[in-house]
DNA sequence: TCGCCTTATGTTAGCGCTAACATGGAACAA
DNA sequence: TTGTTCCATGTTAGCGCTAACATAAGGCGA
């Protein structure tokens, strides 16, 4: 109802008022407005105050598109996740906002669904907004994607991995190791036959070959690959289909809460430390909740907020180090 | 090192190649150029092929900065959420991204972090990019939000609750009303003494109060309130701070999953059903995570994804009934 | 044959703003 | 006095694109 009613006592009734019209308001020109926005230094007091009631009296919002284009500065993020929704990428997300809203950034955000046509799709869209910086989790999964990149002039950084050959920046940790670091770890504590669900994604695939790599390194028999959908629901079944397996590797937190409540279920859960399990779990990601449940969730801790960060920070200065990484710890609770 | 040497096979060396460069090239004029980009089909098919090569010669990418000027179309929206980590607020910008992106608009997200200031600043950062509508969860904190909003005579949609006075449309659920249920069911399970945890913004005080409300309705006792920063870890704590509490209504599943967390460590947690639990535990957004704990979560299950989708149909038709109640269920599991 | 419609393409002006370069006056040292 | 410098403000042109209105060339019925 009162949408077609507009509250009219601050606001003009018809199109948003221009820095022209605020300039004519106020009777000085456009630019002096203009300056009164971006550099208020530059203008006289009593000017200034007469220029800020104007745009006050109009309610005047800055067209930022306009300004966008006359500067070739759009002060504009492009950003480019797989998705947001149950992921730990969101806290990569707040963690580059946090960094960049506050310098007048706005973040532009695209989601991929681990599709390729579509991260090419969302890539040549964001672009066509001309943002000054791309950062997005992985690596562009085409060979076009990583062309629209390369020509686009702008720095591009790649998060949540740390790619051979980058476009331009990386912030991320070796997914590789990761996986060597857990194998390393089973073994050590006497586990013979190992396994590993989640995804077939890159980073997923990468985390298993360093897990199988180390087991097959440590004398252990080839581990088990089971390669779920994103929908948690399979990590609870997975236990069935793992006859045998005495530790498990999961490619997120998600899927290793998901694998135990399987386990739970079938009575093989202890409530005792990693050495009563009788098969271990560990999980990657470091989500508050593994801290919650019980037996508490081992992990590989990743911080996603300090990835989104630092990728912030390598938008924005050009020089130094193009490639941080930030490591992994593997921290161990009670599920193995 | 690659970042200072570009790929010039296929890419200009110099600026961005624009829509007359391409014209240029393929001896055309700009206008058809456009066509080409936007409405193909009044472009002769010869015509189009040379021009559809000369934009894969030059590595055109449209600047849509340019084009929202001079069409007045910016095809964006602006989304403003108090924060996307953790949260169930992911899912409903999800939802809406999914609806939004194949209809080419961009999201440009922006995040409050519950502070009022900030809210105030991100919505006018929003709006001088001239969005074609505004999200949000929440109502505006502040008047001059409210008026920001306003008078941008755009399509705004309220999300996450059912304000009494909405700026336009609405897309949400009664939280008091989920308080209340919650409360009707703990007095029919024969709880005494009830609490609530949880923040003290403006939803988790209305669900608040219907609880209270309700549960004094019942002849119950008042129950006792314990404002929980956005750190989960205080509702590990929660329960030595409720001494006698036989029922814990908590404002999101990750507060309930903490609380459970610390009724395991004082050992007041069992196995059974909710009959068998010395303190019930409610909690809402019905997380997937709630369902792979033991106990089972029972909560206030709200759809998330289906708040995004819808505020998105809301900002697409302007037309028709612009306040959607989309209910809450409430889902009894082992926790209370 | 002529006018009229259709289809394909072009011309012109301008979206709202800012970069870059004036301009004009006050302040000030020599 | 006469530059020289600084400060506050203005003028001009144009960012890259699209809306709106031409224009030209065929097709076609009468």
């Amino acid at each position: 109802m009162s949408s077609e009613l507009p509250d009219l006592a601050t606001g003009p009734a018809g199109a948003a008022p221009t820095l022209s019209e605020v300039a004519k308001r106020a009777g000085v020109s456009s630019i002096t407005v203009s300056r009164v926005v971006r550099m208020p230094d530059l203008v006289a007091p009593e000017t200034r105050a007469r220029v800020e009631q104007a745009m006050r009296d109009l309610g005047y919002v800055p067209n930022l598109v306009a300004g966008a284009l006359a500067s070739a500065r759009t002060n504009s993020v492009g950003v480019l996740v797989p998705t947001i929704a149950n992921s730990i990428f969101a806290d990569t997300v707040q963690g580059l906002s946090d960094k960049l809203e506050p310098l007048g950034f706005s973040v532009i955000l695209a989601q991929s669904r681990y599709d390729a046509a579509r991260e090419d799709r969302m890539l040549a869209a964001l672009l066509s907004r001309r943002p000054e910086a791309i950062i997005m989790v992985g690596s562009p999964a085409t060979e076009e994607g990583s062309r629209l990149l390369r020509n686009a002039r702008i720095p591009i950084v790649e998060t949540w991995d740390l790619p051979a050959n980058p476009i331009d920046a990386v912030a991320g940790f070796d997914n590789y190791q990761a996986g060597v670091a857990v194998a390393k770890h089973l073994a050590a504590q006497g586990r013979k036959q190992l396994a590993f669900i989640g995804g077939d994604d890159p980073r997923g695939t990468r985390r298993w070959l360093g897990y199988r790599d180390e087991a097959l390194a440590s004398g252990l028999a080839e581990p088990r690959r089971l390669i779920l959908d994103r929908k948690d629901s399979g990590s609870v079944a997975a236990h069935a289909r793992l006859p045998g397996v005495d530790a498990v590797f999961a490619a997120n937190d998600a899927h290793a809460i998901g694998f135990m409540s399987g386990l739970r279920k079938a009575g093989v859960l202890r409530e005792g430390p990693a050495s009563a399990q009788p098969v271990a779990v560990i999980g990657l990601g470091d989500l508050e909740m593994g801290q919650l449940i019980s037996p508490t969730l081992s992990t590989i801790s990743v911080h996603g907020d300090a990835i989104g960060r630092t990728a912030a920070t390598l938008t924005l200065e050009r020089g130094g180090e193009r490639r941080i990484d930030l490591g992994f710890e593997l921290v161990l609770r009670d599920s193995g």
